[in-house]
DNA sequence: CTGTAAACGAGACGGTACGTCCTGTCTTTGA
DNA sequence: TCAAAGACAGGACGTACCGTCTCGTTTACAG
């Protein structure tokens, strides 16, 4: 029932978001899409300012101007709507042909973190506040994965296997593994950090990570290995 | 109020768990300390049956036989208990003289790979599942930082610095950093994962990340980096 | 507004229902009067089936095959529904002439019992579910008054005069509050049974009550009275 | 489940209200018995002011001092509620002896009068708001009967049976059926009011009605009865 | 024969009450 | 004095219904 029901956001990728709607027409009136708009707007509010707990089904519908009805028709609970409102505003994501060639890994990193604190920052932030209760729904889960996982790690191994196309990278590394890793820093960090980033972390880990394990000459496995 | 209210294990450093307690005796019924391990076996149970939302005080309580007003004298709310339930259950942590020095840095991580699976899989998981709420409090964040993060880079880290004593890590590399990158690829893993962990992903993560990294020569900068 | 948005029947008089309606011609479609009758008896329906809270908006529009705005269209709300399809439905109403003269009152009685029971048995049961409700609109429960007391009192008063023209009545009697009786003693009776009429009643209450106030001498009044 | 859950008012009948409770203790905090009646008092005022509907459960527990849930766990539904506080409220129920034998039905009815003036008018009234409702509910719809119709009918009847003994009323009469007609001729002239006494109505019903009624001579049964 | 106005079925809308559940506190009885 | 049991205030959740409004379609008069 509900892929049909709720808003495409959660449900589709995002490339096509709404499949050309219904083709015949049906009677009755129409759903007020500026709706949807309004409700996502007013969760992501009440999100940021008082969390997922405050964040009330009544405080949502009212802000949004709605009645509890109206957004319990979109929405199957809370958890998908708070899920919904997180994922459908990643406004804009990031693909390879945003990131420009600067002819050197190093230089498409570097391009790429300017890109990525634009687009980005604020959501990844609050989306740590939902990330736990957003599990129990494996649906639901699973699409965050997609959003907040896979499409980071997809971006950085395009920019990797650019740079093993210009022969920075040497043939034979296990690219699907080394895209994990600056994600991996980054949200790491954040978890030992209490969210903040440190000023001057993303370079060090460029520098010092990313950049020496994509370029560095793959080592001689030892003799008797294991 | 709560330091000596609460059992010791969140507020205290391990070493000195539970502060031999009052030799001297007080009047009135003793607490019965075999019940802080049901209630948080219990925790611990509903925790990972239904999540944090499912895990009811009552029903913590109730499976742990006790009255709600038992746990709420020592644990002030349910996300303290929650907290203290995944940090306790940390039996045992390693230490860097827990891991044998099998004489090659591969060699190492293996034998830390077999110590720590022994130790400490389920909770890891469990963990994430409370993650986000456990921030809300900053001292429970804090301790939680130290037992999930600091702990585990702490020991990498020790384990890389024996490497480097033996001349395998080059000198003028960010231990720092490096240490960091096992746990983060692991946990994010996991995250992308859906909690479960692929088979073969550490072996795979070793060889391929955190030994080429540690091992390989610095990277000369390029010329005109910024 | 009301008066001539709606059906006629709770407004007017019966005699005229509906005033023979615009002789000139307007544009747009012409009202269905069929669906007046399908609503109606929809609500009926449900009445009976469920009571006044089961009788849904939804479901009434819904049984009638009408939508909600042709329901709001011809009636302002669910009580002035409800009253309407109690009072249109009551199809006939007795006259004195409706009653054939058998040459007494008890006989005249039980004719009239015969005629009444074909009319409007049903009707009357429903009625007691939505009385208390009926009485929040005025205008709705002076018809209300009018159609379910007045009309039966009015009945029983002129059979009453016809058995005093007939010398079996004495004059003087207080014929208004004689004929209060029998309705009286007949709604009260089903308020007790919860709505059932019990078998024999009726006669019960001509040969014990009714005949007997009505035929006997008036008492004397006792010496120093009141 | 419910007889015993919640309060006894509905369930038994009131010379015994509370089955002497429960001999042995339980453990676990008293219900405080204060705060029925601090619910009942809410519910009554707010039926008076605003009506049936009016009565918002979330206002009677405002009103009371108390949280929902302590008002759900002693009434399973707001209309039990409504019917509990209504019923309870009949402070004093009038019995035969509390009518003093004038030594005439007239006399007695006289002095009936004005006892029952004083002890049930306001109640009556407020009954009328939700008896459609209440009838919904069987069990409910029992109590009531019981209590605002069978009662009054008893005690009507032992007065005409204390005037019988003392010879007013010749024996052989319907007792039963003559007791109802006091009863229901003021409820059906209250429905006909739109639910207000009209001056003097009840000395004319005595004196028009009843006397006569009770204590005229049988009427002989036409001979060639029906 | 075409335009326009109204009524239609369908169903979304704002609002609001219901009855359930859960948290953290308080009270009672027993050990 | 502490324990178990459980009642308490408060408040959010998700459902249902009322009366209104908006669609796109159909009907019927007007020109």
């Amino acid at each position: 029932m509900s892929a049909q029901e709720r808003p495409a956001e959660l449900t589709a990728e995002r490339p096509v978001p709404r499949p050309a709607a219904r083709p015949a027409a049906r009677p009755g009136r129409r759903r007020d899409e500026a709706k949807d708009d309004a409700i996502l707007a007013a969760t992501l509010e009440l999100l940021a300012e008082r969390g997922y707990d405050g964040m009330t089904m009544d405080a949502v519908a009212d802000r949004a101007g709605a009645g509890k009805a109206t957004v319990y028709r979109r929405w199957p609970s809370k958890v998908r709507l708070a899920a919904d409102a997180l994922v459908c505003n990643r406004s804009a994501r990031l693909s390879i042909d945003d990131v420009p060639d600067t002819g050197s890994l190093r230089g498409d990193l570097a391009a790429m973190r300017r890109l990525a604190t634009r687009v980005n920052n604020a959501n990844d932030d609050a989306l740590t506040g939902v990330w736990s209760i957003v599990q129990d729904d494996p649906e639901v889960a699973a699409i965050f994965r997609e959003q907040f996982v896979k499409s980071k790690v997809g971006l950085m191994r395009a920019v990797l296997e650019r740079a093993q196309a210009r022969g920075e990278v040497p043939a034979g590394r296990d690219l699907e593994m080394i895209a994990m890793v600056g994600p991996a820093l980054l949200s790491y960090h954040k978890l030992a950090n209490g969210g903040s980033l440190e000023e001057g972390f993303v370079e060090r880990m460029i520098d010092e990570v990313i950049v020496p394990l994509a370029t560095c000459a793959p080592v001689p496995e030892p003799a008797g290995s294991r």
